[in-house]
RNA sequence: UGUUCGAUGGUGUAAUGGUAGCACUGCAGAUUUUGGUUCUGCCUGUCUAGGUUCGAAUCCUAGUCGGACAACCA
């Protein structure tokens, strides 16, 4: 059969595959039918990009649909909040439910018919023990469990006190509703596992309708069976929960229909942590102004950053879906985006740590137009003209009174090209005598070299970026390091992962020097600041009047590498 | 001393019994008015031991190592 896999890649991952064996023993009658199931109780981050580009990726290579389904059956950590970000990131990222928005507490009335069903069946009672009681009864891996003194209730009694759960006349933790199950089942999900919980915080969408709540195990399967789900694709930690899953959907189904749940491994990335907890922690202690602090692995973040959706699902292309527990390395996120907005963005020139040059052969008052290519990537974006003067700003790191070996730029006696401008040479520089800082450097620049204009073609090593000092306007500029020093900072068992926190992972330059072209930057713009690096217009700090811009990704530099090195 | 899932270069991922490939990283070099991009080359891999087979990364057995599992979380 065809699929918009074909002309996409050649590798297919185990999932497709597995869709593909079904698919062709006419499963289902091969209907493909996913859904993305995210609790409303924080933010989605890249590993969710994970779970996305999957769910609605298989919908859309073999012609299925994929409903977004909140899980919403925990009350006392769940809010609306969070479900219009949610939203907003999924579209975001480019993928659609065509208006198959649900919840499960859309099938909080069904769900509890079928609890009251598994009593009549005697596969369900009421308890009477507190949590500690419950998990003491539970055993352990090793050791089988032992029966709840309320597991030979009658029917009639677990009817009457479940209702009564649900009517509020028992306290929250008093009572809960379990499966009668296996007490010595090697499998610990399957130990009489409680499905139903009282709980008196209000619903963000059903109010306080109900007191009792079902847990992730009783509303999970039975939700993907009554929306006729096909495949249920969730994290590696939930496979241990299948059997239950499966139990569940077969107490449900009436046919040979049943949703079948397929684990896949989680996102892991270097330099970063990514549970919700452990980011909210982040927020909270104020290591980061927000949920959607650039810095965070967020998609809210990583958009404020600067990051393009089409590099992200590209990302989450490369590193695959499989069973094995990966930690992949942060550069192939960032090589992603580098690859698009390489692409994409704009070149313009901003010298974030300025060095006055005077061009000493240049008339004073003086000024012209040069032209200058956007993108000599996307050379239909066509030229725009850049003003140049006699002063002009360059980066301090492009001057060095004493260079060492391999120093392409400028030094006394030494001679640069200004990008889409002039061959200058340095003939003098003052410098601070207390502090020896160089102040301003004295060049002279050959008109013949105009960039373009077809006079000497002189040949010089380096090229360097600048702004025309009289036009230029000051703006500031953030520059992100990653979050933590330690590639997996989570992964130790005796230390916290904030001991790993980079104290530089924000240096804010609040002196910045753009060209004028850049004064009506707007969010949806991407640049390549010339020989720095992706920068976008910061969503949050920045003003019409004072402009903030944030750096989404270096450009590779092979040269402070090599004096690292 | 349980159950269960897994193991392919530094990292991630292909090869579905028939030439171990790709991407990222790293290292060289070429090109370049971005020390960017692009191009070329190089480095490095099937956890171990048996077995099945003409042939094993792939199948079987045992071992080693790693993960998950004992929330009224999802």
């Amino acid at each position: 059969m065809a699929t918009n896999l074909e002309d996409k890649k050649i590798s297919k991952n185990f999932i497709e595959l597995i869709v593909e064996e079904e698919l062709a023993a006419g499963k289902n009658g091969q209907r493909i039918h996913t859904r993305f199931p995210p609790e409303p109780n924080g933010y989605l981050h890249i590993g969710h990009a994970k779970a996305i580009c999957l769910d609605f990726g298989i919908a859309e290579n073999y012609q299925g649909k994929c409903n977004l389904r909140f899980d919403d059956t925990n009350p006392t950590k769940e809010d609306v909040e969070f479900v219009d970000s949610i939203k907003e990131d999924i579209h975001w990222l480019g993928y659609d439910w065509e208006g198959r928005e649900f919840y499960a507490s859309d099938y909080f009335g069904k769900l509890y018919d079928f609890a009251v069903e598994l009593i009549q069946r005697d596969l369900a009672y009421v308890d009477d023990q507190n949590s500690e009681a419950i998990a003491s009864q539970k055993g352990t891996p090793t050791e089988a469990g032992t029966f709840s003194p309320y597991r030979q209730r009658t029917v009639a009694e677990n009817l009457d006190l479940f209702q009564r759960m649900n009517a509020g006349e028992f306290a929250e933790g008093s009572r809960v509703l379990r499966a009668k199950i296996e007490m010595s089942s090697s499998n610990m999900h399957m130990r009489d596992p409680i499905i139903y919980r009282i709980i008196f915080t209000p619903h963000h969408r059903t109010g306080t309708t109900w007191k009792v709540y079902p847990m992730y195990d009783f509303a999970h399967g039975q939700s993907d069976y009554f929306e006729g789900i096909t495949h249920s694709l969730c994290t590696l930690e939930f496979v241990p929960h299948r059997e239950l899953y499966d139990w569940f959907v077969n107490q449900l189904k009436t046919d040979d229909y049943a949703p079948r749940q397929i684990e896949f491994n989680r996102l892991n990335l270097t330099y970063t942590v990514m549970s919700k907890r452990k980011l909210l922690q982040l927020v909270q202690t104020g290591v980061v102004d927000s949920w959607w602090d650039p810095r965070m692995p967020t998609l809210s973040g990583l958009r404020r950053r600067g990051y393009t959706p089409e590099s992200i699902r590209n990302f989450v292309d490369k590193i695959g879906y499989t069973k094995y527990l990966a930690l992949n390395d942060i550069s192939l996120l960032e090589s992603s985006i580098r690859e698009h907005l390489n692409q994409i963005a704009t070149r313009v020139m901003a010298v974030l740590n300025p060095l006055k040059v005077v061009i000493t052969n240049y008339p004073e008052g003086q000024s012209e137009e040069l032209d200058t290519p956007n993108n000599p990537e996307a050379p239909e974006t066509g030229n725009r003209m850049i003003p140049f003067s006699r002063e002009i700003f360059i980066e301090k790191d492009d001057f060095m009174e004493n260079p060492p070996k391999g120093y392409f730029r400028l030094f006394p006696g030494g001679e640069v090209r200004l990008k889409s401008a002039y061959v200058i040479s340095c003939h003098d520089f003052k410098k601070n005598a207390e502090t020896g800082e160089i102040e301003e450097i004295y060049c002279t620049y050959d008109p013949e070299t105009k960039s373009g204009s077809g006079g000497i073609q002189k040949k010089v090593k380096g090229t360097l970026h600048w702004v025309s000092a009289p036009h230029a306007f000051k703006a500031e500029v953030r520059l992100y390091d990653r979050l933590f020093m330690d590639e997996n900072p989570d992964g130790h068992k005796d230390k916290d992962f904030t001991e790993f926190l980079n104290p530089d992972s924000l240096k804010i330059m609040p002196n910045c020097m753009l060209e004028p072209s850049l004064k009506t930057a707007d969010l949806s713009q991407k640049f390549q600041f010339t020989r720095l690096g992706y920068f976008c217009l910061d969503s949050m700090y920045s003003t019409t009047e004072s402009l903030v811009f944030n750096r989404v990704v270096g450009l590779k530099d092979s040269w402070t590498k090599q004096q690292k090195g």
